[in-house]
DNA sequence: CTTTCATTTCAATGATTCTTGAAATATATA
DNA sequence: TATATATTTCAAGAATCATTGAAATGAAAG
């Protein structure tokens, strides 16, 4: 993952609604959640909902599939995972001890 | 780590130069960088890395101690750890696979 | 074909963050 | 004490981000 990239995913993760968004499907994984399932959960308004989950999902973190007339959207740990790698990897230069912190 | 600092956290994280300035406080590890060094290191005014210096420090991923007319800097780990404690545990349930992932 | 449901888009506004350069502060040295 | 060095603070403006409600879109059902 690229500076540019991972910023992206770190601004997207700064916000306590997406932060939120990105936790309920992350425990809803591996089932998707409807964009309205998603605004329910997290208290926001449908248009409030889309904006950020426009946002998470121009971050890469998060994936969505129109069916019918619902949108899914599902959780990407494969960003996460590269995100994760770029915070200890390029960010820290494997100097964070893994083990201790999980 | 509660969700309020973890965002502040990620926020921090979330600007090319302050991103910049921990790389370059993670490199000189264990040793410090004035902000001098710093602001050099990463192409910036002083009054500008002051501001993104301080925005690092409120975020608790950096701590500082003037050493007479210098302010010397240097990444806290410790912080460092606890914020992808979070990513990996509060915000993705141990979902991610750190062996894979490092 | 009209209506309903789910979601997104849009424009306006408000809020927050960033940059800039000048001034202020703190410390050391002549 | 005056001067130089290192850093921070401040105010103004620019840029980015977030919220709101209304309108538009897409898809199903009556």
């Amino acid at each position: 993952m690229d500076e540019k990239t991972a910023l992206t995913a770190f601004t997207a993760l700064s916000n306590r609604t997406r932060m939120r968004m990105l936790k309920s499907l992350v425990q809803a994984s591996p089932h998707t959640m409807s964009a309205g399932d998603i605004a329910t959960a997290v208290g926001a308004t449908a248009s409030r909902a889309s904006f950020h989950l426009a946002n998470l999902a121009e971050a890469g973190l998060i994936t969505s599939e129109r069916h019918s007339r619902e949108v899914l959207y599902q959780v990407s740990f494969d960003q996460l995972t590269e995100l994760t790698r770029f915070l200890l990897v390029d960010c820290c230069s494997g100097r964070i001890d893994i083990q201790n912190c999980c």
